[in-house]
DNA sequence: CGGCTGATGGACT
DNA sequence: GTCCATCAGCCGA
């Protein structure tokens, strides 16, 4: 439904040169990039969480970007806010809202501090800590289902409001302590992407429909929720 | 598999 | 009062 194939050569490999400790040293990489294109590098980067339990780590497969007074689809449309304030900060960090009256849902901040722009977190394959992501997500019938969603993936990873603000790490994802967030780019090798337009935002013509959805093309743990 | 709908509460007009 | 960057269950094909 009017999903743009995007050639192999967009999709190319990560290469982590690029992205000299990208979530680390404000300033650097990330910064001078829009949120789109710090959306189409993230798929397949690895982010992990640690908490007490354990640590949850996923293969990132499906992404939006959004971004500030520009982007009618964003929560930073209409101006600064008490909930979307963590999108005016400094990228790299965790922006985590609330909605529905029940979902959490996960972003990380891609622009410079007092510029708002995210990427939302829409789906991801559990490739460490299934057990413990299994039991936040009891409802799940397949493991494909466990972070197959923005609101999924927030639960599978452990992720709520208590992560809004959080500064992700670059560190290797394996034994986390508590409360860490850790994304991964390094060596990580990324497929063929697709893009579309972002799920549940309505549009007007402009911007709001812009094709800012991207996800690896084929992989059976993109979200099955399209329409908007 | 695809479409439809109730749930449920906080943010914002 | 209205709108959600959603999900699970149920239904029919």
């Amino acid at each position: 439904m009017g999903e743009g194939e995007v050639t192999a050569a967009g999709a190319a490999a990560v290469d982590a040169r690029d992205f000299p400790h990208a979530f680390h040293v404000p300033g650097r990489a990330w910064y001078a990039r829009s949120p789109q294109d710090v959306a189409r590098d993230l798929l397949g980067a690895h982010l992990s969480v640690g908490s007490p339990k354990g640590t949850v780590t996923i293969r990132i497969t499906e992404v939006e970007a959004y971004g500030g007074s520009e982007d009618p689809g964003s929560h930073a449309y209409r101006g600064r806010t008490a909930r979307n304030a963590t999108m005016f900060g400094p990228a790299g960090r965790l922006y985590v809202y609330f909605t529905y009256g029940m979902h959490w849902c996960g972003n990380l901040v891609t622009g410079p501090d007092g510029v708002a722009s995210a990427v939302l977190l829409r789906a991801g394959q559990v490739v460490d800590g299934v057990e413990l992501a299994r039991s936040r997500r009891t409802t799940s019938k397949s493991d494909r289902d466990l972070a197959s969603g923005p609101a999924r993936l927030a639960t599978a990873l452990g992720i709520d409001g208590q992560h809004d603000g959080t500064s992700v790490d670059a560190a290797d994802g394996h034994r986390m302590p508590d409360s860490v967030v850790s994304l991964r780019v390094r060596d990580i090798r990324s497929g063929p992407f697709s893009s579309g337009p972002r799920t549940g935002v309505s549009g007007d013509g402009g911007l709001a429909t812009y094709p800012w959805r991207y996800w690896l093309t084929g992989d059976p743990t993109v979200s099955r929720y399209r329409t908007a």
